[in-house]
DNA sequence: ATAGAATACTTGGAATTCTAAGTTGTCAAG
DNA sequence: CTTGACAACTTAGAATTCCAAGTATTCTAT
């Protein structure tokens, strides 16, 4: 049942579920209660489960198939803090990195070429 | 108004309003319009300008006053793309350019080594 | 046994209504 | 001018109802 702890109920409902994702009470690929079943658990009417499930569904915890149920993701745990795209910053930044990196393998490759050319001559 | 895209109504609002939010159209600390007006704008029910509404403000995006209105965050820009631990991809690319720095230090040792012996050998 | 129809169950979206609580503006009285 | 009452507006939460679309199970006919 939803307490009357001046949290609303929708939200306790959600961070109800989310913990146990969280927690891996529900794992990853798991069914959640259907909502007829979290009405009577608890004790409030289809909108209010309806809004939690909206918010684990924004949160990306869970994903919902029509006639089927709601499931938790496969990747819920780690989206539970992780998952978001990179920002283009960084990504750039890697990108920047990557290319001297390419840079510098060729430098070495050249000297390579030269080096070990001249440890041939030299015998 | 709300097109029919496939994309349910209360989506396409939200999205919109992210994008006002992240262009700046709508800045930090600004108010959005009113739910009535919203109801008007976009041609919807109240029902769905609130289930759009919840979508931002479980990202963050927002927050509401009773009486007074919903206000973009302070935050909001940031909250939009960054200050998230790294994601999966970005810990790959950071692997990937640790072991091609390793491999580099490698063949830089054997350029070294090789470098170095021949200019004991000319003296 | 199999296929199709019917039924029950399920999620998802949307509309309508109501209540609670708060803010803002207007107007009348002092 | 100030203050208080009231109306209008606002968000937030919640309930109820309806419809669309899909899944799973059961029942019936072949």
């Amino acid at each position: 049942m939803v307490e009357k702890t001046g949290q609303p109920g929708y939200l306790q409902i959600a961070d109800d579920l989310r913990t146990q994702i969280r927690t891996g009470s529900l794992a990853p690929g798991a069914a959640l209660p259907s909502t007829a079943q979290l009405c009577k658990r608890y004790d409030v009417s289809a909108s209010v489960v309806k809004a939690a499930i909206s918010v684990l569904r924004t949160e990306g915890l869970i994903v919902g198939q029509q006639g089927k149920g709601v499931f938790v993701r496969e990747d819920a745990a780690a989206s539970a803090s992780e998952e978001e795209p990179a920002s283009s910053e960084v990504m750039e930044q890697l990108a920047q990195m990557r290319n001297t990196l390419a840079t510098l393998g060729e430098r070495i490759a050249e000297l390579e070429k030269t080096v070990f050319q001249e440890s041939k001559r030299s015998r």
